[in-house]
DNA sequence: CGCCGTGCATCACTATGCGAGGTAGCATAG
DNA sequence: CTATGCTACCTCGCATAGTGATGCACGGCG
């Protein structure tokens, strides 16, 4: 394994999405669209990698799911952040921190001073 | 193709490498070590990320290579940065700006302010 | 003479983002 | 009544690219 997780390289879904549920309970499409509004625009993640990731936070524990039927419109996955969440969270953006440090400091050509 | 380039989310192996590069000719495990050295350790690309990576630049004209015989050890590729090199670094690096941008404005919390 | 370090290269494995396609409910247009 | 389109969820196949292992080649050291 690499010096910083190997995933964090492409993997910044995690992340964002528990950022956004910082904010209190979210179903799915929703996180989607707070990621883009708050990105500026820059990104969200398309479907095909916002539930899986939101399956797998689910099944590690970060996160706790209900289904609720909406007066109008089909059922909704509403999503908490769990304290183990906010552990991880914490985490990622500490990898994050570093990771975009890393690249700062390359590209900018300071070395070690 | 999304917003972001794709490959920006795990591809920082260009941007990295072309950054070292402006510090002038370079051969390949050298540019491994400086890119190590700079980002304070935190990261390293692998040979087996390196290796492609230069060569893809090199196919695309963003960097010219010369081998070298060495007084000692092995023949060594050196690589130089072209001004087409100059011109795809420019463009890296604006990407990683958005990019990293999006992901602090994601992750801080604030909207479209 | 075997091992290690330098240096380049390639391969299989793996992670994961993306777009397409599918299900479903409801609303509005024709 | 049917078509279209939006919300909302899910899953599949594809492409990209990072990692470690492996291999070749050269030279120094114990």
């Amino acid at each position: 394994m690499g010096r910083i997780g190997s995933q964090l390289l492409k993997g910044t879904t995690p992340l964002l999405v528990l950022s956004v549920l910082r904010d209190g309970e979210l179903y799915g499409y929703e996180i989607a669209q707070r990621i883009r509004e708050r990105s500026g625009g820059a990104f969200a993640p398309s479907e095909g990698s916002l539930y899986p990731a939101l399956h797998a936070l689910e099944a590690e524990g970060a996160l706790s799911a209900t289904w609720r039927e909406g007066d109008k419109g089909p059922r909704r996955r509403y999503y908490r952040m769990t304290s183990a969440g906010g552990a991880l969270l914490a985490e990622h953006e500490a990898q994050w921190n570093s990771f975009a440090l890393g690249v700062t400091r390359t590209v900018g050509g300071e070395a070690g001073r």
